[in-house]
DNA sequence: ATTATCTATAGATCTATAGATAATGC
DNA sequence: ATTATCTATAGATCTATAGATAATGC
């Protein structure tokens, strides 16, 4: 049945948004292909004809959220500083709702497995959040902080996050992140 | 065949220590109890006179491989400041030998999507290292610094490490090492 | 006699492909 | 006529179980 050409387009999207946020809730290998087609209202079978592999949506899944949270965190710093936008980032909301929040926090350690193609994507697209942070801490800093500065300053809030998420605790679980709050505002100076 | 109350329990200790491995080294979901049996010397039809399923081994795993790092983390800093257990951690070998590494680097993000009881294993298990932090920056700052302030310096350190190796550039990739010693070094101030 | 191990298999899933069907453009 | 979608299935894997085999203790 041949469509009108944004159909297929917009077919493409709803795999790639399904994908983008199933990846980030449950992990990339816990989704199977079934799943996320099921979740664009599609069945498995349509999956080829619009990507190559499972790996091949991976990296499109990645560039998408990435991109996403990159446009989300240049506004966030552009309307406000940058402590505010670490008290979002280690916020209890963001720690309960993974589907749709950082992909790095949620994905680096089991992208750190996958091929050099599929990190290479994640590099690259992790680098715009990267600069703007490196701007930011430069700025407030007074001295110019480099890339890998604007990396371990990230890496706070990835690990921190990601310690929330594994605490039980629901209390402890929301010290962790307040604590991560202060250190980041302490590693900011 | 019924052999000496040893056999049983040094077959039991292989199992462990195979799975402590390819758990931190490939991911929970990615490794089978084929291969963890077959690495034990055993085939996977055993496996359940040993254990009553792999979520259970998955909890005696991470006890185990946290248990160890505890051990190593407590006679580091026994035998040396912080700093040195910092750059120790933030190093390339650590970055390139997740089998033998930090549990909570390798699997805090999968362990964070299983069962309560399994994020409980975890996080008692964690514990005696953030202890042996808290106390460690406690004494560097001459100020009492929580568990949770141990967690997100221990996040600090976690995150980075993550992104160190997802990161596919190698030079790239260890100046984030550096970048997370420096910021580590400042936060513990 | 007991029991750790093996082979074999059940039943569910996984990624990927084949071929039929049907909705639209020309 | 084209092609996005469907159903069906291949072939590989996954966790878990059943029943036979064999190595040791009593």
């Amino acid at each position: 049945m041949r469509y009108a050409p944004e159909h297929n387009e917009a077919t493409r999207e709803r795999i790639l948004e399904a994908a983008a946020r199933l990846f980030r809730e449950h992990g990339i290998e816990a989704v199977g292909l079934a799943k996320i087609m099921a979740d664009a209202g599609l069945t498995v079978g349509t999956f080829y004809t619009h990507f190559k592999s499972k790996e091949a949506l991976l990296r499109e899944a990645l560039l998408r959220s990435l991109q996403d949270r990159n446009a989300a965190l240049e506004q966030a710093l552009r309307a406000g500083d940058l402590e505010t936008a670490v008290r979002a980032y280690l916020s209890p909301e963001h720690r309960d709702e993974p589907g749709t929040g950082c992909t790095i926090a949620a994905l680096a350690a089991e992208v750190a497995r996958h091929p050099r193609a599929t990190r290479q994507t994640f590099a690259s697209n992790a680098k715009p959040s990267l600069d703007v942070i490196a701007e930011s801490l430069s700025k407030r800093r007074g001295k110019k902080a480099s890339l890998a500065d604007a990396a371990a300053f990230l890496g706070l809030l990835v690990g921190t996050l990601q310690l929330a998420r594994a605490t039980p605790d629901r209390a402890e679980s929301t010290a962790i992140l307040e604590a991560g709050v202060r250190a980041a505002i302490q590693l900011a100076e």
